[in-house]
DNA sequence: TTGGTTATGATTCATAATGTATCTTAAAAA
DNA sequence: TTTTTAAGATACATTATGAATCATAACCAA
């Protein structure tokens, strides 16, 4: 399967970023992304948490404790939950839907809002 | 909030583990265990898997990257996605809902009620 | 082909972090 | 009080890390 390495390497590559861009965006050299992304060297976590965050994924799922599928974590969902806009306020008076008997609380459908968007923005 | 060190020590605790005994059952030193508890060291990738391991829990929430222990993750979406019941389906049909001015397809409307259904069970 | 450019992999080495043994402290029991 | 047990602090040898540097590979235009 693929290694943690491997993974950051694809999230990358899949944006379109040389080493050289996601280092400095991550706050590295880019040697140091490359020892990472070939396995020779382990980020410490700080640097392991910042590379989860900027690709909206779990710090489980580069370890490889998750299997393949890409997590929506419950960071990226608060992240795009935090983020919404008036319009998705509105948005959500009109909303009503009930699952297994049960109508979505305010939060709850804030959360699924953000979920739908943290997934499309992860499978594109 | 918990720094990871205080996450550990509460999980060995309510165990009701010395740190020896877990330091013995994880495979390193009762000191390595005790710099880990007081934030003084950071353990290795293959030390905090086996911690997170034992005590059921991800390394994101160790981390403090979620505050739940166990997280919303696309596996568990995925596996209550797969228990969903033929009722489920119908009730689909009836479902049309629209974020970002995009209509949910099938299939992330499944994934919809697999969310609510997963943050329900962990929030109760 | 050649030469230039860009992206990435490999190596070196000074520095920083880690693991463990040991010492100290604290609390509880005898 | 003395003993025992658990846990925190410290010292230091060992190891791992970060960043600079060098090497390699792919690409493209002249």
């Amino acid at each position: 399967m693929f290694t943690c390495g491997d993974k950051i390497a694809l999230l990358r590559e899949k944006r379109g970023l040389t080493q050289e861009d996601l280092a400095n965006k991550i706050g590295i050299s880019r040697a140091s992304l490359s020892h990472y992304e070939k396995n020779r060297r382990e980020p410490d976590y700080a640097t392991m948490t910042k590379l989860a965050d900027f690709f909206h994924v779990s710090v489980d799922y580069l370890l490889g404790r998750t299997s393949e599928p890409t997590q929506v974590t419950d960071m990226a969902v608060r992240d795009f939950s935090e983020n919404l806009e008036l319009s998705d306020e509105q948005l959500l008076e009109k909303f009503s839907f009930t699952v297994d008997g049960r109508k979505l609380t305010p939060e709850e459908s804030r959360r699924f809002i953000a979920f739908i968007r943290a997934d499309r923005s992860m499978n594109r």
